[in-house]
DNA sequence: CGTCGCGTTGCCGTTTCGGCATCAGGCGAT
DNA sequence: ATCGCCTGATGCCGAAACGGCAACGCGACG
């Protein structure tokens, strides 16, 4: 997570290098250090603490229980190191820091870059790093503290993870805005079985939401394609090839021009909501540049969320 | 707070006795360094991080602001250093660290010493510490690192602590048992008028209390000693010198032996009472013999204010 | 005015650290 | 099995950092 001030000892620096690398010479080309010496940074503190941090297997290192828990530490301390680095910076007028955000790529269509605009970054000396994962692998970032903030649907509540901000979407079809459907004003799932299904993947967080109302059965025969970027499943729409299910995070552009239209989905009288949320490491304070970047996040997400009661209100009048 | 294990560079060591000792000699002197060592890390730190973290003054040095941000870090990660050496050692199956408990004079008569003996320092390298100051300079000893626990009455909320637990107990009149007065179920202020009063000192959080209910001209010339001891306080009742206002804290043995008794104090009809709180620095996690300590006080007091209340109730029924 | 304590600085021996070359061992392809 | 390649570990040596000693400048106090 970019370079930090050197108040602390080498070791630790050294430390953490080799957890996230799971190898020392690893960490020593990251580190631009030779590789013994970071070797000897760590057999140095196995001895001074008197405990195997990592196991040697062939291929790597892993952390034993005894490192698990100095981990935990030296996450802490470099964060808050982080934290405490801006808040010098802030006290000597300069706008400092790193903020590193695990999210998905839908959300970088529309929120996380209006964001990063709103913070404004010219002028100031603060970096942003984004960083495009799978929906299961973002609690597990920011809880190792590769990421500051994680942005997310449907995360489970874990006791290292605090919740900043959530808001509930709507979930809905996706058309082409000719196709005949696209004057309903509410769907259910039945309405779609005349349709090639563009669903998205396992990994997906909306996935288990929409198999859990529909049956297998359903699915099978009518899933065209199994589709791992909402970017892919947006096009396959726009190309005709089929409809979606999605919230209205990452079509925002083509729903502003009228291109696609987003239809809710009900599940019975009850429409199928999808809760984005965003997510820090618990415990440990934030950098001022990271909280000022989780505001925006969590009024954008307001506002988004705020369309999406709009738009559902109108339906709700029209239905 | 003793010996820490050096996993952590020397000079934030350093750095955090020269901000106790407020003096860079007297941290050398305290370290068993050259002083001359100390101040280059000090100066190092210094320009490592562009601002001055000291102001210095003839006879001694003063945190500036960027002082102030850095010593925050420095407690946060010497204490959660010290929280992860006691959960290696407990992984090893030793059950080791050390307590340090600021708090009144008073809580050294029975809780204090009761959380001790069942903790069961024997066979164990755990060791304790208590430190007894006013109780204005408790919540202070907390929140600067120097003590893990507060233990004292009438804390006023502050951000930078957190109550572990806290109970509300009875304040009343203590007289001597073979006293006309002892016979008494409750009293106010008023039926004390005949008598001299001993009473807690300024720096007591309990005066207050009592200053707020009774005015000013009463306690002239009726005021026999301003007491800054719980003990003091006691030994002069025991010695029929006058009557004394406290909680059941500090005089249990003699209400157990029969010597003093202790009746409830009213104000019109509301009894006043004084809150006792355990306290500890927020944000950071302790460590497990501390967490455990803290444990074994939490139900100590919580059966204190049983027994308050018991008596109170008894109080009720023959008033 | 001298003295005392303070923080600071130059000098120097010791310790620590990092880079280089090397060794031993596991894995996979040949 | 061999060979190549990668891993972590270990001597060796120059460089950098650290700590101790003595001395300096400065302000407070008597």
């Amino acid at each position: 997570m970019s370079t930090r001030f050197r108040i602390h000892d080498s070791a630790i620096l050294y430390f953490d290098a080799v957890r996230s690398a799971a190898s020392i010479r690893g960490a020593a080309r990251r580190l631009n250090v030779a590789s013994s010496a970071v070797n000897r940074q760590i057999l140095n503190l196995e001895t001074e603490l008197g405990t195997r941090l990592f196991d040697r297997l062939p291929g790597g290192l892993r952390l034993t229980a005894a490192g698990e828990i100095l981990a935990e530490h030296v996450t802490t301390v470099l964060q808050d190191a982080e934290r405490t680095r801006s808040a010098l910076d802030a006290l000597a007028g300069l706008r400092t820091g790193h903020i590193e955000i695990a999210t998905l790529e839908g959300l970088c269509q529309d929120i996380v870059p209006s964001a990063i605009k709103i913070l404004g970054l010219q002028g100031s000396r603060i970096t942003v790093g984004v960083d495009v994962m799978p929906t299961a692998d973002i609690p597990d970032a920011v809880a190792a503290g590769n990421a500051h903030l994680g942005l997310a649907f449907e995360v489970r509540p874990r006791a290292d993870l605090q919740k900043l901000a959530s808001v509930r979407l709507q979930l809905g079809v996706v058309v082409l805005a000719k196709s005949p459907m696209a004057r309903q004003a509410a769907l259910t799932l039945r309405d779609c079985s005349d349709h090639q299904l563009i669903l998205p993947r396992a990994n997906f967080a909306n996935r288990e939401q929409l198999i859990s109302t529909l049956s297998e059965s359903d699915v099978r025969g009518r899933m065209l394609v199994d589709a791992g970027s909402i970017t892919l499943m947006k096009q396959l729409v726009l190309n005709g090839v089929g409809i979606s299910f999605m919230t209205r995070i990452g079509i925002e552009d083509e729903l502003k021009t009228g291109r696609l239209v987003h239809i809710p989905l009900f599940a019975g009288r009850k429409p199928i909501v999808s809760e984005l949320g965003l997510y820090a490491r618990r415990g440990s304070a934030r950098p001022i540049a990271v909280e000022a970047f989780a505001n925006i996040l969590t009024g954008l997400m307001a506002t988004s969320e705020k369309a999406d009661r709009a738009r559902r209100n109108t339906v709700s009048k029209r239905g």
